[in-house]
DNA sequence: TGTGCGCCTTGACTTAAATCAAGAATCGAA
DNA sequence: TTCGATTCTTGATTTAAGTCAAGGCGCACA
């Protein structure tokens, strides 16, 4: 029987018709990760890009004693590797399968091939290096200008209207993880919960974090207070 | 007489035959903007994007109580704006000219259009997005795991080897935006000028800065000490 | 040749966050 | 169900950097 893979929508590849997605899906090589294995190091020459059909992968710097800062973690339908593909580079960053993952590997000569037939393709691709772009835009102004409460508060508003304005919404990465992408550690990450909480904004249960005062939260991320 | 304007090499456009270039610089309106003068505002809604011909042209967010963070200053050849131009979004960040400057304004409606024609042109857009998203990449890294003295150390090391390895580096911007673009604030930056003088790395006479000691630099960089 | 104004530096102090160290809670597998 | 290992929390301390305040330097311009 031939099963076939689900298949994600992959954001990179909207506005592509039927035929140009097929077309796109015949040149990506298919491969697997295991939970921990590194898919791709700092420094390693990028031959081509990925994108992930399911599971996470975390992308990541590595500070000289060893700190890590995560930048992303991509999960099904997100593509990871083009940047230095495009800009035939180094990986600027390390990846790694934080948990089962599977991959369809894009080499990049035969992408580049893809992309000269045909233009919609490029349009889709400008229009996702944009939104990532505008997310680092974003990243810089709340690392640099943002106290780590605040960045949490705009986490978790954020992660509530991603899940439909939910009022209890659950982590999908451990706290330990999370304080790594807010840019500090797991015991200010912490405190930083606590602070929230002590002010009647939200309830921590584990990774289950309902909020109590949405607008409360609201102003922490404008005021930084 | 016609005074031709100088026109500066524009990485978004090589790769364009000199008549395709020519269409462009059709479409294009001239503008210009006195030191100081703001280019649009963060929330602004974009309705084009910018070529720098002449002059400096600085991109930054502002915290609420006022402090601000710079992401990019724009020299000649260099395109901005583009990005919520294309996503036909509203800018993120403000845009304010460093000194007198000539632009070139690009409305979106035309400039998609030739985009359409012309995957060249695409493709010119998505190598000048890469290295943007790596630019960013780049920042975060350095704001989220480095301290002011190593930031400022990869900052006159990357300036040396963009002025082919000279020497003594002149800064192209006060050091008061320079502490902002390493997201900082002028004591602090002069503090890490002082620490990297009595170590005998640098000698600093105003804007002009010499490297005694390149691996010492180098040094900084990578240990973080 | 002042003098007024940016720009820069310095010192004293405060503060947010990192680090260090110890324990709790949680979870999974034998 | 108990052991072991992560993961998380808490308290004490240190440290980098921000803030506040004052003064100096350089320079354009009258």
């Amino acid at each position: 029987m031939m099963t076939e893979k689900k298949k994600p929508p992959i954001p990179f590849f909207e506005g592509l018709s039927a035929q140009q997605q097929r077309d796109m899906f015949a040149v990506g090589i298919s491969k697997t990760a295991e939970r921990g294995q590194k898919i791709f190091f700092d420094g390693d020459r990028a031959t081509g890009f990925y994108i992930v059909l399911s599971g996470k992968v975390k992308i990541y710097k590595l500070a000289p004693e060893g700190k890590e800062q995560i930048l992303h973690v991509f999960g099904p339908g997100e593509p990871f590797g083009e940047v230095p593909t495009f800009a035939n580079d180094v990986f600027p960053v390390h990846a790694q399968a934080v948990e089962k993952t599977n991959l369809l590997f894009f080499p990049r000569e035969s992408f580049l091939g893809q992309i000269r037939q045909d233009p919609d393709l490029a349009m889709g691709m400008l229009a996702t290096l944009s939104r990532r772009l505008l997310h680092m835009t974003k990243l810089v102004e709340s690392l640099s200008l943002q106290n780590v409460s605040t960045r949490l508060a705009a986490y978790l508003v954020q992660l509530s209207e991603a899940q439909k304005q939910a009022a209890t919404v659950r982590l999908d990465i451990n706290k330990g993880q999370l304080a790594s992408l807010l840019g500090t550690v797991p015991e200010t990450l912490s405190r930083a919960l606590n602070r929230l909480t002590n002010q009647n904004l939200i309830k921590v249960q584990g990774r289950q974090i309902t909020i109590i005062n949405r607008a409360g939260l609201d102003e922490w991320e404008e005021t930084g207070l």
